[in-house]
DNA sequence: AAGCAATATAGACAGCGTCAAGTTGGCTTG
DNA sequence: CAAGCCAACTTGACGCTGTCTATATTGCTT
C-alpha cells in the first residue's frame, strides 16, 4: 500500500522507482487522472487524449508509460484489486492478507458482504475495470493483472478452507463452489446495483441480511 | 414470437407491419445484423457504419430507424428480452408468459437456472445489451426496453408470490427480497462465466446443483 | 564532454457517431 | 391520370477517437 502514498508535488525528483525521470512522474498521475476521469464522466467517456490534456501533456506522452488504452486501464484495475484487498479483507487489524479471519457466524459473513458490496458502489470505478467484461473479453490482460485478480480470489477460497479446517464450517461444503456461488451473488448484486438494475441502494441492508443468511446456512451444510 | 419468424427475403414486399417502404424492411434486418455483428465480434466492434455497410444501404440510413446508436441497441436489447421470456418461462407448454409453474422442487429450481445460464452464454450478445452497464447506466433506455425489462423481473416476483399462495414455498419469505438475491446470484454466474472471471464452462453443473440447493433451502424457510 | 536511452512532442491516418442538405420513389389525393 | 407530399435513402462534412511514425528534448552514464 506504501505504493498509493508516493507524493505527487510537482518537484522533478523521482523517487527512485526507475519509472519516470523527465515529467516527475506522469505514470502516476495518468493513474489517478484516469481513475478520477472514470468516476467523475464515466468509462466511456475517458479519451486518451483527455487523459493526456488533464494531466498536462501532449496526447501521445501516456503512451510511453502504457502500450495501450488497454494497458493503462489494466494498471487501473490492478490497483483497483490492491484497494480492494486492503478494504475487504481483515478490516482493523495490522495484519493483512494473507493471515484469515478466525471467526464465523452470520455477523461475520454479514460484515464481508457489506465491505464487498460497499466497495464496489464506492468505487465503481475500480470495480467496472476489475470486473468489466471489457477487459476480461479483450484477452489481452496485463499478467499482473491476471495475477492480482486470481490472488483475491484466492484468498477468498483459502478463507474457507481455513475455516474448515477450524472446524467452523461444514466438511461437507467444496470450497470451490462454494466460492464461486457466492462470489456470483456478490458480483451480481454489486454490478445490478451499480448499472441501476431492478436493485436500489435502499434494499442493500436487507439484501445482505438475506444473503448473509444463505450462506451461513449453506456453510453450516443443512 | 411470430415476429421473429418474418421473412428476411430480398423481395420488396412489405408486409404491412407499417414500418418500411423503400428498402424492403431495413429496420428488421438492422436488429439482426448488429446481433450477429456483436456475435462474432463483440459489442466494441460494432459500429453504425460496419451495420449499414453488412446491410449494403450507405452510412446514414439507419437513422431513419432508430435516432440513435443507444436507440438501435435499445431495440435489440428489447428482442433479447422477449426471447429471453420465451426460453426461461413455461418451457414445453403452449400456454406462456402469464401462467405459472405449479411445482416446486429442487429439480424445478435447478431446472430454472440452467435454462437462465444457458440463455445467457448461449446469447451473450443480447445479455450483454440487455444487463449490461452500458445502457443502464446512460439514463437514455427506450420506455420499451425498461417496460419489457421489468415485466421479466416482475414476473419472476409473481411466480414466488404463486408459490406461497399455493402453500408451496414458505411465507415467511419476502418474495421481492428473495428474487432479488437469486436473481443477482444467477446474474453474477452468468456475467462471470461470459466475462470469463474466475468461473470456467467446465463448472456450470456443479454451481447450479449448489445454487439450487440454496434457493431451494431460502424458499422452505429453513 | 559525449553519447545514449528514456521521455516528450507534432503530424498524419483511418475510423467513429451524427448533423445538414440534397435525391429518389411510392402512396395519397385532386 | 397527374401533382405533390413525405418517408426512405444518399452524399458531404465536422469533430472526436486510438495510435503509428518521425522528430526533438532531456538527464544519466561513461
Amino acid at each position: 500500500m506504501a505504493k498509493l502514498e508516493i507524493e505527487n508535488s510537482s518537484v522533478p525528483l523521482p523517487v527512485g522507482e526507475s519509472k519516470p525521470y523527465h515529467h516527475g512522474d506522469l505514470r502516476r498521475q495518468l493513474l489517478d487522472a484516469a481513475a478520477k476521469l472514470i468516476r467523475d464522466e464515466g468509462e466511456a467517456a475517458l479519451s486518451m487524449r483527455k487523459l493526456a490534456q488533464a494531466v498536462g501533456v501532449s496526447r501521445t506522452a501516456p503512451y510511453h508509460h502504457f502500450n495501450d488504452k488497454q494497458a493503462l486501464l489494466c494498471a487501473v484495475a490492478e490497483e483497483g484489486f490492491r484497494r480492494f484487498r486492503a478494504i475487504v479483507t481483515a478490516g482493523g487489524g495490522p495484519a493483512e492478507a494473507t493471515t484469515h479471519v478466525d471467526v464465523l457466524d452470520e455477523a461475520a459473513i454479514r460484515q464481508f458482504i457489506s465491505r464487498y458490496i460497499n466497495f464496489a458502489v464506492n468505487n465503481a470505478e475500480y470495480y467496472d475495470l476489475m470486473f468489466g467484461g471489457h477487459l476480461w473479453k479483450s484477452q489481452q490482460l496485463t499478467a499482473s493483472l491476471k495475477a492480482e485478480a486470481y490472488a483475491s480470489f484466492k484468498i477468498y477460497v483459502d478463507q474457507i478452507r481455513h475455516w474448515q479446517q477450524s472446524r467452523l464450517a461444514a466438511a461437507a461444503v467444496d470450497p470451490l463452489r462454494y466460492a464461486q456461488v457466492s462470489w456470483s451473488t456478490l458480483h451480481g448484486m454489486s454490478r445490478l446495483l451499480i448499472d441501476g438494475i431492478y436493485l436500489d441502494s435502499a434494499a442493500v441492508a436487507a439484501m445482505s441480511d438475506s444473503a448473509a443468511n444463505m450462506f451461513w446456512r449453506q456453510l453450516q451444510g443443512v
